[in-house]
DNA sequence: TTGGCAATCTGTAACGTTTCAGTATATTGA
DNA sequence: TCAATATACTGAAACGTTACAGATTGCCAA
């Protein structure tokens, strides 16, 4: 149980770890000066600090993170907070490379925060707040009416969300856009003569749920093709569910001759429940699907998907919050990305 | 540029956060006997002890993790370290959900160290090594000689490794019997009828590479098939490296008629090739894959899959690496697991 | 009564950093 | 010449925690 601490390592040939202390010592400089000449204060000799940088750099001085956090209350660290069991796989990887990426440049660590099921999804976000456990968050699944978003604008705490809301507060976010996503999909399946359509949506509640269902339903609407109900599952469900359900609706007498799927692992339960009625893909039915890993062309060649960059979204979003952390307008810090490429397979890869 | 301090908020409704003095002056203790009371420290009377953390729980008192820090050097945060383009995208997900679950109960933060192709893999460790920024590190993609064990056993800085080291040093390890799996995988091929097997293996110079190749071999003697080589692509390489590259092998005239895959994706590429080449899974090639979700019985029924679960890993290696920062013997902190469950989805799913 | 001792409790210092309130020296204006 | 001012630097304090070295009290044996 009992940790001994990182003592003085007197005698050892391993170097004690520099501090400021040290870099004064060694520049005959006061620590204040030493301190303040590492991040160009402008009341410092230019020589004086040129001097302490360049001895800086030799000896590897990195500043003791708990030392600044305890003096200034910044933490240096971003906090990515996490749905344990609902998250979609390659967003979590992609994501977390995403912001990876842009941290790398910066003082700044990752923590990743995560939270059940079981959870109250604000709890993570209380604890990060009341602790002050870091300097900027950034959230997933956003609702409309988002309690994380309006519990960490009212207690100062800058975050950035995958998704917008809609409450009438501002605040960074990265989304893709849904609706066009929708409307691009459905345009496609119309283009090939497909006529009653089915979506498989988000799950009800998050934002880009009405986006995607708009999108949906403009599209319908500017085609002339018409809905096939198919909302009593969502992309939240387990495979086994949708391809059940899939295979349900296919066996009506009236069954959708297109889908839209709104995540790839769906897509691929859909698939499946399709060919259990014993429907042919491309045949009785076509089906578009967005993916964030080019695989899905791999698994039947005659779906049609389109591409949603996750790795991009953590990285516009560790952007905004950083930005945001930095001063800069949260209204400033938003993106939108339309993904125009919807792509079909259809010829093998010749060799 | 210039960031506020959350100082005092005189006057503002919120609280002021709880430290160990305002804990000291509502019980009318001292700080030191609070801060022992705390961590229930022998010299503190019973009722001190009760009155101190219950007045603690009532407020919300939660330990200064800077003060913490900066006063004995521990962090509370573990890291994990993570290949950003090599690594598995189900593995980065399900080991960090692993992970958090095992953290979840304890004081610890998860951070995620990443490093990139183009980087020294030692880089992200020498960084936490040096600067101490984590009490315990875990790290993936292994090899039998593994420089970033070595330099982590010198320096004192607990970890464990996703896969076991050849270096007669012992360390925390958690590893999924791969040999195991390429027997089984061979066996159950030859069952089939199958004698001439290919191996689509992990990348050279990760340890489970040769306990993979061993156990492929092993198998292969004792069922007397033979191997076609396979060697010039691993999962490390791009699908479309792979397809094709299976596409070439299968248009030969001696052609495997059965493969071990090690990764899921890199079998979706496989499946593709041979059906590049015109052939038909399940007549004319079985293949038996590694995965580590259950999505592969969807992409083709005749695949043979075994399940390594990655979250299991995760849990296991944050077990491993907590307990030897808690001073349990390393040697005493390894796990290896088998799958038993080789299994084969030939029926659709009744409705 | 005194000394010894256990049982409880306490003040001070230190971890490394930044900020506040200076100090010393040189430079300028009149 | 003197005061005012700018320039370049500095010590001390504070952030919240723990460890060290006491301090106080009551109790018991001598």
């Amino acid at each position: 149980m009992d940790r001994q601490r990182r003592g003085k390592n007197e005698g050892a040939s391993a170097q004690e770890r520099p501090t400021l202390k040290t870099l004064a010592f060694m520049t005959g400089l006061g620590v204040t000066t030493v301190s303040r000449a590492l991040k160009d204060a402008p009341e410092i000799g230019a020589e004086t600090r040129r001097r302490v940088q360049l001895v800086a750099k030799q000896i590897g001085y990195r500043p003791n993170r708990a030392g600044v956090r305890l003096r200034t209350g910044r933490t240096n660290v971003i906090s990515l907070v996490l749905n344990t069991d609902r998250e979609i796989m390659s967003f979590v990887s992609d994501i977390i490379y995403g912001v990876s990426e842009v941290l790398s440049e910066t003082p700044y660590h990752l923590i990743v925060t995560p939270y059940s099921r079981s959870q109250d999804p604000m709890e993570p976000i209380r604890y990060l707040v009341e602790t002050g456990s870091a300097d900027g968050v950034i959230i997933s699944r956003t609702q409309p009416n988002d309690p994380r978003a309006r519990y960490m604008l009212e207690h100062g705490m800058p975050f950035a969300t995958h998704g917008r809301t809609d409450m009438g507060l501002v605040h960074p976010y990265h989304d893709f856009d849904n609706h066009a996503f929708a409307m691009e999909a459905v345009r496609r399946l119309a283009s090939m003569g497909r006529r009653k359509l089915a979506l498989l949506s988000p799950p009800p509640g998050l934002t880009y749920y009405s986006h995607t269902l708009d999108g949906f339903a403009d599209a319908l609407s500017e085609v002339g093709a018409t809905e096939v109900p198919f909302n009593t599952v969502s992309i939240d469900h387990t495979i086994e569910q949708i391809r059940s359900r899939t295979a349900q609706l296919m066996r009506r007498d009236v069954r959708p001759d297109g889908f839209v799927s709104s995540a790839a692992a769906a897509t691929l339960a859909i698939v499946a429940g399709i060919e259990d009625a014993g429907l042919k893909l491309g045949r009785d039915v076509d089906v578009v699907s967005k993916q964030s890993s080019d695989l899905l062309h791999l698994f039947r060649r005659e779906l049609l998907v389109v591409n949603e960059n996750f790795r991009l979204a953590g990285s516009e979003l560790a952007r905004s919050v950083l930005g945001w952390i930095g001063g800069a307008a949260p209204g400033s810090l938003q993106s939108l990305v339309v993904s125009g490429d919807v792509q079909a397979f259809s010829q093998p890869v010749a060799v």
